[in-house]
RNA sequence: GGCCGGUUCGUCUAUCGGCUAGGACAGCCCCCUUUCACGGGGCAAAGACGGGUUCGAUUCCCGUACCGGCUACCA
């Protein structure tokens, strides 16, 4: 019998939660539901000094709107509460200590000033950032350089100090990334990583081993970014005792920025103008706003969607998953190794086509949204669907819906009457002051009766049908968009329609 | 600089030694459509390089190059 599969997704809280964040969610979370396990949500803010108001809330607003709700967090509750690392303060001290006592951590009472100036000091063309490592511990003031009884009393008066890892010489370790394969390090190239800073709080590299070793987590994801600092991990998981209960690790692949180097940031959203983070996000300092994939139109569903393509695949050519789908047919055997640039024009692909494929009801609320923020208020529900049906196949952001379909709810704001000018003449003229009489006169108004009507006159004045549907469509909606022109004057009905057309004639006939 | 990781069309990717290297986005062309889309059809486009191993390498191994990550009392 295996152990039940426990995920955690650890975000620190302070600022928006962007793309290559909610992709990692979502592993963890179709990893944990793919195995019936339980996924973890747990607040890393050890550093006190980066809390961001409001960051904390912002997260699980964002996991609610890609549905992808924990079983466990401060806000949901759960057996190994609380979920706050700043709320566990007091667990972490213990196993520092015990580190120490054991021999495998030390105090050390540098100061900030006294590491930069070692930094500065040590600092060479070939070796641009020192590290406060096996060799460099021997030149600094810690309890394994300084007399014991100056140790001693050094900490009975409270002087400042921090626990730091004590970085074996040349010796291998390694492990098995369940997305990697093999991975080692040599200690010897690493430093001695603090584990409890100054002020008590843990650092992340002690505060994830003993979090992860009391919640019983199985399985640890995380991004590509933080396999140089596993064999820290792993030796703390070692040096605690713990080694067999610890959890497996993946190390994910980063999501790159679409023109070239590095791992995509906020700015570069702002630069190449599509967002980064999944939904608007205030600075509380600064008061400015990031634009989020759900203002900017996204469905979740897209969202989760192209999160998920985005190093991963299911074998197959499919590529439009829904949640549920994800979660049927998620491995780890089957994620990337290699980091993806994130292509928005892909992206609104994904988004285009779960609106075409979601049924019109479920379309409804985020659009009649959508027209609001326009200022449209829409009342008539039924009318709403109808509009709905009828455009969402040219919509690939809702605001596009208000686009494609404001004129259903209100006149056009102005008719590009500069388009009909050209090719208007006093026959045209005439066609469509019959055309009012003849729909005046319909008994009928559908779609079909409305179409052959117009070309029945048509014919009967020798125009071309062709020649005449362009300024009807623009009669009616105000330029060259919108759906069939028929479709249109059957959804508004015959007393708009013939206003519509009455109005672009005046105002023909006047210019 | 050091360490670690990565490398198939412009982009996301398939391929678990047999390939005429497949799909999707974007691009271009055609059809459908008297708007724009949708839909259908087509074109163009890739294994970083050099060595091995093998009857046979995109696939396995080793170098090189390039890209990325890390190198904080941040996560």
């Amino acid at each position: 019998m295996s152990k039940k599969v426990r995920v955690r997704f650890a975000p620190s809280p302070t600022g928006g939660l962007h793309l290559g964040g909610v992709r990692t969610v979502l592993f963890n979370y179709l990893f944990a539901k793919n195995q019936g396990g339980d996924f973890i949500v747990r607040i890393e803010d050890t550093d006190q000094g980066r809390f961001v108001a409001g960051a904390e809330e912002y997260i699980f607003n964002t996991l609610k709107w890609c549905g992808l709700e924990p079983d466990e967090s401060p806000v949901h509750g759960g057996p190994y509460a609380p979920y706050r690392q700043s709320e566990r303060k007091e667990n972490y001290r213990q196993y520092a200590e015990q580190l120490v006592k054991d021999g495998y951590a030390y105090y050390a009472f540098d100061t900030p000033a006294e590491l930069e100036e070692m930094r500065n000091r040590f600092k060479t063309p070939e070796n641009p950032s020192p590290q406060y490592n096996q060799v460099l511990r021997e030149k600094m003031r810690n309890s394994l350089t300084l007399e014991k009884d100056e140790v001693a009393r050094l900490l009975n008066e409270s002087v400042p100090y921090v626990v730091r890892i004590k970085m074996p010489l040349n010796e291998t370790i390694s492990f098995t990334d369940m997305i990697r394969g093999e991975v080692s390090f040599n200690t010897s190239q690493v430093d001695d990583k603090v584990l409890l800073k100054a002020d008590g709080m843990p650092t992340y590299h002690l505060a994830v081993v003993v979090d992860d070793y009391l919640m019983k987590i199985t399985h640890a994801f995380r991004g590509e970014e933080w396999l140089p600092s596993a064999p820290v991990h792993l030796l703390v998981w070692k040096y605690l005792g713990w080694e067999k209960d610890m959890p497996q690790w993946a190390h994910l692949p980063l999501i790159l920025k679409p023109d070239g180097n590095g791992k995509l940031s906020k700015r570069d959203g702002d630069r190449l103008g599509f967002p980064v983070f999944a939904m608007d996000w205030t600075d509380p300092k600064t008061n400015e706003t990031t634009i989020g994939f759900k203002e900017r139109g996204f469905l979740p569903e897209a969202f989760v969607n192209l999160l998920a393509m985005l190093g991963w695949n299911d074998g197959t050519d499919k590529e439009i998953f829904s949640l549920p789908e994800l979660i049927e047919k998620f491995t780890i055997e089957r994620v990337h190794k290699g980091g993806a640039k994130f292509d928005y024009e892909k992206a609104k692909w994904y988004n285009h086509e779960w609106i075409k494929l979601s049924e019109v009801s479920q379309l409804a609320v985020a659009v009649k949204q959508a027209f609001l923020d326009k200022q449209i208020a829409v009342t008539d529900e039924a009318l709403l669907k109808k509009v709905i049906e009828l455009v969402k196949d040219r919509c690939t952001l809702l605001a596009d819906f208000v686009q494609q379909g404001s004129f259903f709810f209100q006149s056009p704001a102005s008719i590009d009457t500069d388009t009909i000018k050209p090719k208007w003449d006093e026959k045209k003229n005439m066609f469509f002051t019959e055309l009012i009489r003849a729909y005046e006169l319909s008994t009928l108004w559908e779609t079909a009766d409305l179409e052959k009507e117009f070309k029945e006159l048509a014919a009967a004045n020798q125009l071309k049908t062709g020649e005449l549907m362009l300024p009807f469509r623009i009669m009616l909606v105000g330029g060259k968009f919108g759906p069939g022109v028929f479709d249109i004057a059957a959804t508004i009905g015959k007393q708009e329609t013939i206003k519509r057309i009455a109005h672009t004639l005046q105002l023909l006939q006047s210019s």
